[in-house]
DNA sequence: ATCTAAGCGAGACGGTACGTCACGTCTTGGG
DNA sequence: CCCAAGACGTGACGTACCGTCTCGCTTAGAT
């Protein structure tokens, strides 16, 4: 029954390789950018052949969404905070702190360079895009559910609302996104800006 | 008496040539993305020399650009609207539509990929993003004027929740960027998500 | 026990592409002389990428001079021939035939044309030059000590006199380098201009 | 009557462009050889356009010919003698300096790379070799007739081995051509080699 | 205790595109 | 009609990486 897990014959691939691997792309990425991550200066940095990074990742840009994955933080949720909303601007701050680094940008350009369908780029969006906005709809879930939001708003237009303006500042640069920046996001989102609203 | 406008010596440039090269590189950037806008292509299809090229343009991202800008509309916002507020959800659809094309995500890649401080950089910016902002900008300000929006809230911050979630689906390619959802947009973010709005 | 001829780690040179170039260059040179052995020429001819030329030669008339070096005849002396004299005669024969060729001014043009210290520059001159002024000499010597020259010259300038008038032609094309001007040479020389000579 | 020395319409051809052309050109050939003769070079040091430039030469090998032709020596051979034979080996030492210097290299190399053709390489070569052959030819001819050489030998022949040895010196670079040298090759050749020859 | 399949580093391979240079021609306005 | 300036189309340059393919050498599981 667990002839599944049959090892394959021959040697096995190298951890050490894959982390040296990992390890000189996350640092090319933070040098030069996407730009300076090429298959040439990765192998030669991590001393590895130029075939041992290929039977592992189909392309430069795999290899470095495979390090920026592998160096994120994988959740940025909290757990137990005073409430959902608080909860939310917490990870919101968390994640304002993780794009105004060095990799920021780089974030951003791979969400753009590579191509949408393969299997690291799937797993980087997943990562970095989709287990917040996850998080972030579980929580709304939940704030309605207390009754600190009213419920009748479309839900998945909330989050792009939510999320949208974090990329829309990296792509263009203007504005930092300073720890403010994630409360006053949610603040103006919640009261709205319409008359009727309170503020 | 107007020596300041004193021609420079030597053969003009080319207009016909200019145009042959932006007309290559946008059907390039159709065709094939951002990807096959290379120098060799677009002098092949355009009959020019790379040379040429080069004269006006530093590298192949310069020239994707300036052939989005010289192809995007200038104005998307609309003259004499009911009002303010239905003049901007007109200048969102038209958003919309312009990065629901072919284009649309040749736009965002070039966001990301080229130098941030060249001179063709900061007109794709200005044209793409910062004329669509002022534009939302002036709108607000007159719908607070005409008492459409209540006054007390950070325009910028408002701004950012307006744009930025085209860019978020842009980017993430999760839902398009149909025709209903500027609208969403514009009426969740004016309802606002708390429990005191009116929605 | 022999471990000095370790192989160098990688894979190989290609011997397939390197007799490729080669003959891409020699019939290049033939059909346009120098100037049509261009890199991109040979790349395409021979089926072969420019880095893989630019990994054994350095610039296309390093790339020229080996075609030749590989193409000519080693030796053009002859064994047991009659005299040390005869001997002379038909090396010059043989000299005259080579420069008398579709390739005989390419050698002259190259010999100018490369910069003298390169490595393949060296050979050239060697394998073409210094191998008969070689063989000359040793003839020369030979010639003097069996008595049918006199021993009282410089044998320098003797090589000199001997040789100079190939290239002399070759460069100017003034007069063929028919059979005859290698005999004519060699008789002029011996006989002298003097009054007192035999002639 | 003077009707045939009709003026051309039109602004005549600058003198003082054609002096800054040649001066520019023979500046450029001793800085750095005939590569560094170029177009552009002469242009932007002669101070002058290109077209210019082509509208009295062909390409670039015929403005170095102009260079040099312009800039030699009419005549190498003396006047008023001891002899024939004195005239002639002042003539090679003086040839002999000539081509000892920077620009030697160049007249090898021109004589090589130019279309053997044109104009200008055909005054080239009637400046630098033939004017010097005919010279030899007449001292040659003086010689025999004066009774200094004997007569019977082939007086090409006798050319190809008196200036043959200092361009097999210029394009092999073995060997200087200093003073001694011109008096070394008249010597050996006017002894000969033979056996019964006197020295 | 081998055998053996696969991984390893190294680096050459055929390619594509880069950005530069010089070519020789053409097109300006000015003298 | 020449001149300087300089843009034009062309084409080769030499370089950087691409992704693939040998090489000879481990290495570790299976025999």
């Amino acid at each position: 029954m667990d002839s599944s897990t049959k090892r394959k014959p021959g040697r096995p691939r190298s951890t050490k390789a894959r982390v040296a691997i990992l390890k000189a792309a996350r640092e090319l990425l933070q040098e030069g950018g996407l730009a300076a991550v090429t298959m040439e200066a990765i192998a030669l940095r991590a001393g590895v052949g130029k075939p041992t990074i290929y039977r592992s990742w189909a392309n430069r840009y795999e290899v470095a969404m495979a390090a920026l994955v592998d160096a994120a933080p994988k959740t940025t949720a909290s757990r137990a905070r005073a409430g959902p909303l608080e909860a939310l601007r917490h990870q919101l701050r968390q994640m304002a702190a993780l794009f105004d680094s060095a990799l920021g940008r780089s974030v951003a350009t791979m969400l753009t360079a590579a191509d949408g369908e393969s299997e690291v780029a799937r797993a980087f969006r997943n990562r970095f895009i989709n287990a917040r906005r996850d998080e972030g709809r579980a929580l709304l879930d939940a704030a309605v559910l207390v009754g600190d939001l009213r419920g009748a708003f479309d839900i998945e237009i909330a989050l792009d609302l939510i999320y949208g303006p974090f990329f829309y500042r990296l792509l263009m640069g203007h504005g930092g996104l300073g720890k403010g920046y994630a409360d006053a996001i949610v603040d103006s989102l919640i009261n709205g800006l319409g008359r009727s609203a309170k503020g």
